[in-house]
DNA sequence: TTAAAAAAAGGGGTTTTTCCTATAGTAGAA
DNA sequence: TTCTACTATAGGAAAAACCCCTTTTTTTAA
């Protein structure tokens, strides 16, 4: 029987060297090696075709190089190597993102090690794995029902991260060469499409979408 | 050689069961069992006294009974355990209030599976061990450098964790069972004490020290 | 028990935020 | 080209947040 390699990246390495631990331990899996962040990666894939593994375990919030950015990459140059998502969120948007970055399955940090060795055994073979929530989550998406407007413009996005610090609105309009008219504006369209009162409303749903990281 | 016993405590049972494999491999020690928050713990110690290890590797962030609680309630029923932090964050606030809780070691989760042992074994042997910057840490706290009014009075936590909300102050006020005035106060001694500008800075400050969990 | 410290409350003012409505400019679709 | 949608912008007003300083009440400790 075929066995697959495994490479694991993940800046906590801790994590890092149990999974690895457990890969190994799997009859059908070898991990080939493991990486700090997405740059690493990409350097250990450009030095040697050696280097190229069957399934990448990514790791989403990293510091150089973040999982998206780096599936993403993979996707693009390697397309044949399965990435596997592996978080402790499980916040829809950092999924979907995911899963369109080239992401063939998403698993929770907190998970069984039988799950694991069942998730990389159905990706080897079919191509992909998905828990139930994962795949209602993209059903969801696909048929549209998701609410479009929560998709939110880069602009808002930028101004949203300004909310989040000390600055007042007026020294944000500065910073993003708007009118503090204009900002009074992307607040209150905010608010309505956040469903939010007032600041600490947005600052709230920045920070648990992501967006603001404290 | 006598070998000791450890009980992992973490919500994350991958990392769990991953730590769990390397503890096993190490030579002079042996994982008992593994609990997934504080009240699990508890429940095993009173259940038999062969479930008391000798050492507890405790994660800080957990549902039902947190790290802090879990380990003052070990500290003050088994002194002779040796509870290990273990934890994803460096914050001071937290490290401070493990180690007054009564750990006896303080471990990033980001740290080689060498270094465990290491702290493992420093831990049966020394009764302590602790990185340089936590060891500096202590320090700083003991020789009272550390701003003494850093440390908030529950009635502070209590506002901050309003002022986190979408309630006006007015609203935090009622809740409170304070005057809107009183409340003014609260927030103006908390933006010099912490040093901000307006309540964006108090929400951060709050998410930051795990005051408030988004 | 009495003085000092801390908590609570009030007065009154400025700035920022929030809310509503309305109008140019501009890029793309019909 | 004309309609439409979106972006940027304004005016004006009310509410909330912010700031400083004083007084009363409660707690604490000598």
């Amino acid at each position: 029987m075929k066995e697959f390699s495994v490479v694991i990246v993940d800046d906590h390495t801790l994590l890092s060297q149990a999974i690895q631990g457990m890969v190994d331990n799997f009859e059908r899996f070898k991990v080939l090696y493991t990486c700090k962040n997405g740059q690493e990666l990409i350097d250990r894939f450009s030095e040697s075709p050696k280097n190229i593994p069957n399934v990448v375990l990514m790791d989403i919030n990293m510091p150089i190089m973040n999982g998206i950015e780096t599936t993403a990459w993979i996707n693009k140059t390697h397309p044949d190597v399965n990435v596997m998502a592996l978080s402790v969120e499980d916040e829809n948007n950092t999924i979907l993102k995911m899963l369109k970055a080239g992401a063939v399955g998403y698993l929770l940090k907190d998970t069984e090690k039988s799950v694991l060795e069942k998730a990389l055994t159905e990706i080897v073979e079919n191509g992909f794995y998905h828990t139930k929530s994962v795949t209602n989550l993209l059903m969801k998406s696909i048929s549209g029902s998701m609410d479009e407007q929560m998709v939110l413009k880069d602009r808002e996005i930028e101004f949203l991260k300004l909310a989040c610090t000390e600055m007042t609105y007026k020294e944000v309009a500065d910073k993003m060469f708007l009118s503090p008219k204009t900002i009074d504006g992307y607040r209150n369209n905010l608010f309505i499409k956040l469903n939010v009162r007032n600041r600490v409303g947005l600052v709230m749903y920045a920070i648990r979408n992501k967006i603001y990281t404290p």
